[in-house]
Formats: structure tokens, sequence, C-alpha cells
DNA sequence: CGAGCCACATCTAGATGTGGCTCGGTGCTCTAGT
């Protein structure tokens, strides 16, 4: 096969450097930027993780105005969906760009559908639930997508397990249009999300590019309290003394309206964000805080996504999150313009119940066994998944939910039209029963993210060479930046803070670098996350997120044995 | 998993304790009835 040469590289780049300029107005592109375009130009598939406000949306845009077809956009909100559209350049020369969704009446559904078939629309957006509908991949197929982009990829991890299924068929829809090549983007990535990304979009040999993590300029804090009255006040007190504007996260409805309406009482403009809310109400509250009208807006998680606000001055979370993935996202919101941002972590002991809650859930056995039925009875014509929603009488995404786990399972599959056949030899009480082995595994490593959390807000080292070693990042501990390097640095040095982390690094820290594959006893098999002083942290297959001492896997006694050093390619995918 | 609520029981007449129940977060889409 014919390499391209530098001079093909360099007509590629050139091409680029014009549209952007020539369409978009952008002098000049970002090295990664330019990178990640000339990939998708060359029709690799590739993973982007980018921070928000870095250009990540060029990624695609540039090319798509020099590819051979149209680009589809794959985006969990429609609110988002607007803001892509409103942002691309206007005028006779401008790419179009429509979006398909449940907004549209029938008309307007067929005036985009020519926008797009005629080429007056280059970009097309679309939820991951519109291509869960027949009518709508034979579209696209007609049309030949020349790429398929996901956006906010960490969704795929975050909510395809169970909140919105249709992200985990994403790579049935990829294939039934025609497979174009696939771009994911994403702000927030660790490893294991980014492989998990890259296996359940079925990318192909994906090139990665992960820009810097790390955000100096925000201070880290944990606070942790014994009493809910305590915490409460110091909350309240922490989001009242801090320069505005702010975001203080959550973790119920309930209690975002009592923090609001508390800042309220002190004289602040507060607002309380969540699912609940009116349409519109969450539309003016979003509004008036980008536009500065808003002091403070008390949100659950429903509240970030797709806010790029530069001054935002600190985010303060009144409960520990689900995971540091959603922690790291949430923080990310602040201090975009690398100016001081605060931070601050408020929890209890007692937070962890509801996290584990939300974290333990999979369909009931029950579902599986319908779904496994109806998809045994229809063999010999295999039904989609609307069919089998009529069968069972259950709703959308419980099926769609159940014939995920149950094609992870490795007991049903889904075939070209879009049809779910069993697997050969795969009666349906052994589908249940991987299927409900599958979902376990899923709840450990949800469970064990919940502790990762909790690791977090425990911590003694250094907040942020915690944090970025989550994410598979090095930052030179004390950071000088976070709570306990303070501390630290107050002790006076001398056999304290993290010299004392250092003194207590374990003589065999060396022998289990970032990357190391490795097996243990009782986890299984695993990679080796981070390292901290006399203790690692390692992500296991089946068992997820598991920190272990040093002093006791690796003794004569050998609890931990080294597969495989890290070094060679990129592991995703 | 655990907090909070309610009904009820308890030991002795208005509080305190206990068992059972419910609820807790993210969005799109479609449909029926205004």
């Amino acid at each position: 096969m014919a390499r391209t040469g530098p001079s093909a590289d360099e007509g590629r780049a050139t091409r680029l450097r014009g549209a952007a300029a020539e369409v978009f107005g952008w002098d000049s592109l970002l090295p990664g930027q330019l990178t990640a375009m000339e990939w998708v130009l060359r029709g690799r598939d590739a993973l982007v993780v980018m921070p928000t406000g870095a250009g990540k949306s060029a990624v695609y845009q540039v090319p798509g105005v020099l590819l051979d077809g149209p680009v589809m956009v794959v985006s969990p909100l429609l609110a988002l969906q607007r803001d892509q559209i409103q942002g691309l350049p206007r005028g006779a020369d401008a790419p179009g760009a429509v979006a398909v969704n449940s907004d549209l009446g029938k008309t307007e559904t067929e005036a985009a559908w020519e926008a797009v078939e005629k080429g007056e629309a280059r970009f097309l957006y679309l939820s991951p639930e519109q291509l869960a509908k027949d009518e709508v991949v034979e579209r696209l197929a007609g049309a030949r997508p020349a790429l398929f982009v996901v956006d906010e990829a960490q969704c795929v991890s975050s909510w395809g397990h169970d909140f919105r299924p249709d992200y985990l068929r994403l790579e049935q829809a990829a294939r039934r249009v025609g497979r174009p090549p696939l771009l994911a983007l994403t702000a927030t990535a660790a490893p294991p999300v980014r492989r998990e990304i890259a296996e359940r979009l079925g990318m192909r040999r994906p090139r990665v590019l992960v820009a810097g993590f790390d955000r100096p300029n925000i201070r880290l804090e944990a606070r942790r309290f014994l009493d809910e009255d305590e915490r409460r006040r110091a909350v309240v007190e922490r989001a009242a003394a801090e320069p505005k504007p702010g975001i203080v996260y959550a973790a119920t409805r309930k209690d975002s309206e009592s923090y609001a309406a508390e800042l309220a009482r002190l004289g602040f403009t507060a607002e309380a964000y969540h699912a609940g809310l009116r349409a519109a109400e969450r539309e003016r509250i979003h509004d008036a805080f980008l536009s500065g009208a808003a002091d403070v807006v008390v949100a659950t998680s429903a509240f970030g996504m797709g806010i790029d606000k530069e001054d935002v001055r600190f985010v303060l979370h009144a409960s520990l999150p689900g995971s540091l993935d959603a922690y790291y996202q949430e923080i990310g919101r602040c201090g975009r313009d690398g100016r001081p941002a605060l931070a601050v972590l408020h929890h209890r002991a007692e937070d962890t119940g509801m996290r584990t809650y939300f974290a333990g859930r999979a369909p009931a056995r029950d579902t599986l066994s319908d779904v496994a039925e109806a998809v045994h009875d229809h063999a010999a014509d295999p039904a989609g998944p609307e069919e089998l929603r009529d069968e069972t009488g259950l709703s959308r995404n419980r099926v769609t939910a159940a014939v995920n786990l149950l094609q992870e399972a490795g007991a049903v599959a889904t075939g070209a039209d879009g049809g779910i056949r069993p697997e050969p030899g795969m009666p349906p009480g052994r589908a249940v029963e991987r299927a409900a082995e599958t979902a376990e595994a899923h709840r450990r490593t949800d469970r064990s993210r919940v502790d990762m959390a909790r690791a977090y807000a425990e911590t003694t080292g250094c907040r942020r060479h915690f944090l970025l070693g989550y994410f598979g990042e090095t930052c030179d501990a004390p950071c000088g930046n976070c709570d306990l390097c303070d501390a630290a640095e107050d002790d006076g040095g001398a056999g304290t803070g993290h010299e004392h982390a250092d003194a207590a690094r374990h003589p065999d820290a060396a022998s289990y670098p970032a990357g190391t594959e490795v097996r243990h006893d009782r986890w299984g098999e695993g990679t080796v996350l981070s390292e901290d002083g006399d203790r690692i942290t390692v992500l296991f297959d089946r068992a997820g997120y598991r920190t272990l001492s040093l002093a006791a896997v690796s003794g004569r006694d050998g609890l931990l044995t080294v597969l495989r050093r890290p070094g060679g390619d990129e592991p995703a995918a």
C-alpha cells in the first residue's frame, strides 16, 4: 500500500488552512487542531480529547467543507445542536447546516432532508435516538455521509448503559449508513473511558489526540463534614464570600432549590436549575448566567453542557459527585479565562449512599428474560427494537438497554438491516444469565468510580496529582495550588506533607508504572492507572477501580503479577 | 444505599421509639387532548 508522502500531507494542511481562513475566517489553527483535521481529511477514525473552548468543533467543521458528502453530527442535546448551527458562518458561500429532530413538523423535516440531499446543508445534526429510526437511517444511507461525528462522546460511556441506551447503538447506525469514518469528540475522558468510546463506536485503529488536561489556575480543595447543617452553612458561606459568578452543584433538585433560596436571602442573584423546571425557565436561567445577570446558579448535573463562559470564578460541590469523570467535567467550567478560579468539594460519608444507588441499577431479570425470549421467537425473521417493544410491551429505553446488554454478553447480534437475532446455540435462559453477569460487571465498575471520587475527597497527597493521575496524566507534586499542598507548606517542610509522601514511596513503586498490565489473585486482570506513594490504583476489567497497597500486593507471596509493561501504541482500541 | 416521612406502638398521657414505605439525576420522542 502506497504511503502518502510529505507533499500530500502539506497539500492537505494547505487546503485545511485555506478553508479555515476563507470559510470560517480563522487565520491560524492550533497544532493539535490541524493534526486532527488531517486525520479526518484522510478518512482515519479519530478520538479527540480537547478542552471546551479550544476549538473542538473546528476539527470536523473545517475538513467538513472539503469532504465529498455531508457530515452527520450526533449531539446529545437539542439546545446544543441549535448552538452549533448558530455558530456556523452564514452567507451565500457558507456551508449550510440543519438539525433533524422532534421539534420539526413533517414539512420542515422533509425540507431539511432535501437540503442535505441537494448539498445545500453540509452539516446534519441528530440525536442518537433519531438513528434508532429505520426511516432516518435509510434516508441518511442514501445521502452517503462522508463523516460520522460523535460530539460529547463521553455520553457513550456515561449515558449509554441506562439513561440513553441509543448511545450504545451508534456502531450499528454507522454501519447501516455506509460506515463513514468516525470522529469522536470530548472534553473529558479518562483512559478507560477513551477505550470504551472507541470500542463501543467500533472505531478502527483510531488516531487519538489528547490535549493537556491540567488547569493549573483552578485551586482544588475538599472539606469533609460530619454534620449536615455544618456542611450547608459552609457551602452557603463560601458561595457568598467568593468572587462571582459561580456554580454550585447539588445532588438533588430539592437541595438546589434550598441552597438557591438561602443565597437569595443573603441578597445574591441566585437561581436553582434542574431538569424538573419548564423549558422556558431553564432557558431564562441559562441566559441569565451567560449574560452575567445571575451571580450563582445552584444546579443538579443537568446544568453545564454547552456552557462556554470564560469568567466563572468558582464551582462548589455541595455533595460527593458520582465519579471523577463527572467532577472534572463540572469543575472544568470555571477559570476558562486562565485567571484564578476555585473548586471546592464539600462532602460527607453519607453522600456515597445515593451515588451507589444510582451506580447499581441494571435492567430487571424479567425484562432481560422477556426481551431474550422475544428475540428467540424471531430467530427466523429477526425483529428490530421497535418490533420487540410492541411484543414485550416494555418501554423503548428498556428494550434497547436489554438488547445492548444481551449483545454485549454475546447472546444476540444486530444484522445489517437492524434486525436482532440470537447467537446460534444460545437459549434464552443462558442469554439472560450471561447478560446478568455483564450487568453485574458494570455495576462493580460504576461503584468503584464512586469509590474513586471518595478517595479523591479523602486523599492526603496532592489533589491535583491524584486527579490528573486518574486521567492518565502526571504532574509534579506538590502542585502548590491545592489545600493539601498549602497544609504541607504550613507545616514547615521537613518530614511532613508531600515530602512525607515521597519518603513513604514504596521501593516497588517503580515496578508498576502507569499502563502496566497486571493480574491480581482476587480481582483478575487490569491496568495500572497511577502510583501515589505506597499505593497504586488499578482499573480491573471486571472489578473496576481498586487502590492497592504495594506493601500488601508485592511481597513474597506476590498477589500482583505483571503481564505486560507499558510502551508501544496508545492503548485505546 | 440511606434519609425522611408517616403511622403506630410504647410507657404511662405527651413525648420518644420503631417499622415500613418512598424517593433520590441526567433527555429525547411520541401521543393525546387542548
